[in-house]
DNA sequence: GCCGAATGCCCAA
DNA sequence: TGGGCCTTCGGCG
């Protein structure tokens, strides 16, 4: 589930799990056995997020960078564990614990310059502290794209996947095909502010969560139930309203947006 | 068992 | 704009 907040929580697991002592790396698939013989037995200094990336920082420089892209996944096992069927990318691991990462876009050893060099193509991240919103608002007000395609590009502002698209277009009732230049500051600005706080929360069950509980008679969020988490989101009517749901294709992807609850530009 | 879709992104044309 | 990469899973027979 690789948005922003599944890397964020997963950087927060491993820094918990693994930082400040040695590692043992390896690579059952093969594709990055050479990778994980010349970090394993060093020691992690840090695991960090920035948007979709994950970052293990090891002392003395080399940085393991991992993108999940849409298929990666990690598994966590106590150890010892029990050997397992298929053969992930990378298990990383101590004495505790190992987590095992398969089908990722990225998993190779950076210097620090190019994870700098990354950092720099990105937008802001909402869930990074003193993510700088005001530069994110300032692209998009000036922005020529439908709204659906800016908060989609990593550029424009990283960590936002699909699901959260359409969920924070739904939240300002802004139609994911609008241009950006017809909505108003104030509403792109309520967009970064509510997107810090449902990726927060994100990250803390992680799972994606974007309904108001009190509009399903809950208390929490977590005890919403399966089938009414999202508004929108690859659902067939509006949570909301009843609406049925209109399905697009924006920036190469599919959203789903409410026709009353988002009319479409004029 | 097969097929298509999926919370992503890169590259060629 | 379209295809490729990578893996898992649910729906369909």
């Amino acid at each position: 589930m690789p948005e922003g907040h599944t890397i964020h929580r997963l950087a927060r697991d491993h820094h918990r799990w693994f930082a400040g002592a040695p590692v043992t790396l390896t690579s059952p698939q093969g594709r990055f056995e050479e990778g994980a013989s010349a970090l394993s037995g060093r020691t992690v200094r840090a695991v960090e997020a920035y948007g979709k990336h994950l970052f293990y920082v090891f002392e003395d420089g080399p940085v393991l960078h991992v993108h999940l892209g849409l298929f990666g996944r990690y598994r966590m096992r106590k150890r010892p564990a029990p050997e397992l069927r298929g053969a992930p990318r990378l298990v990383l691991g101590n004495d505790e614990r190992e987590v095992r990462l398969s089908g990722p876009t990225a998993c190779e050893i950076l210097t620090r310059a190019e994870q700098k060099a990354i950092f720099a193509r990105l937008g802001p991240d909402p869930l990074r502290p003193r993510a700088p919103g005001k530069r994110f608002v300032d692209t998009v007000v000036e922005s020529r794209r439908q709204a659906g395609a800016a908060i989609l590009d990593q550029a424009v502002v990283a960590g936002i996947g699909n699901v959260y698209r359409s969920e924070l277009l739904f939240r300002i009732g802004v139609h994911p095909a609008t241009p950006c230049r017809e909505v108003p500051r104030a509403q792109w600005a309520r967009l970064w502010t509510d997107a810090r706080q449902l990726l927060d929360l994100g990250v803390r069950l992680n799972r994606i969560v974007t309904v108001d509980p009190t509009e399903r008679g809950q208390r929490t969020a977590r005890k919403l139930a399966r089938g009414e988490r999202v508004y929108v989101y690859r659902r067939p009517t509006c949570l909301r309203c009843g609406s049925r749901i209109e399905t697009l294709t924006v920036y190469q992807r599919k959203a789903y947006a409410c026709p009353r609850c988002q009319p479409r530009p004029s």
